[in-house]
DNA sequence: AGTATAATTCGTTAAATGGCGAAGTATAGG
DNA sequence: CCTATACTTCGCCATTTAACGAATTATACT
């Protein structure tokens, strides 16, 4: 039960909903979700530490970048369901579909110019 | 976006979570939810409530009761995939197994006894 | 070593949420 | 009518939550 709620509870917040759905064609380091989501890091990083939990992404260090990504096969069945599920509720609503021009757009920038997002403020 | 959000709010308590399992072989009365949640009639109204906006439940009138039941086959098609998914995620929990034979004993009770819930304080 | 950078943890604040009891609404029955 | 009953709405309180900036950790580069 725990879980389960651990897993609506996640789901049950916006920008944790976009976060996620950003994720759907690979990878992201966190730098990309703050620059995307126009929140503060330590906000970003409180989603993604929620999201960890309710093992709704997985994740990977590769020196300072972590990168997140949507659970592969080996996570529980009821996860696996609930992010398909979150997927064909919501692929059409207009933020997802913005933040999906979004991840095109931000994947093709540079990682140094893009983690200018710390600077820029 | 917004409905998808409702709904996974409405699913993110666990009292509701308990509500939505025990009308899974039918429908039930307020009075009934309230004698087994264990909560104060006001606030099951309100469980019930958002349960309602979300599109989660649906509810029939008759006289001075209330019946709410799972939704049927015209709600949107992601209420009734989160309905089945839920089902599958949490029908083995200890707490909706025991909710089940509490719905078996208090469907037994006549309605008149049952609702003597208000007076049992 | 010493600095810069990516990300997280901590502390605080404003808003949302779940709980209750009191008051209100609506229906059944004397 | 008038009371009793089933439920809802309202107002309040305690707890949780999302947001931020400051401080901290960890890694890379010189």
């Amino acid at each position: 039960m725990l879980d389960f709620i651990n897993m609506t509870k996640a789901l049950s917040d916006k920008n944790r909903v976009r976060a996620i759905m950003m994720l759907r064609n690979g990878e992201l380091c966190v730098c990309q979700l703050i620059e995307m989501l126009g929140l503060a890091p330590s906000t970003v990083s409180k989603h993604m530490s929620i999201l960890r939990q309710a093992r709704l992404v997985q994740v990977r260090k590769e020196g300072r970048w972590m990168y997140y990504r949507l659970p592969d096969g080996d996570a529980p069945q009821r996860v696996l369901e609930a992010v398909r599920w979150m997927q064909n509720s919501i692929a059409d609503d207009k933020q997802i579909v913005a933040d999906g021009r979004q991840v095109k757009r931000v994947s093709k920038l540079d990682r140094d110019e893009l983690c200018a997002c710390y600077k820029k403020g």
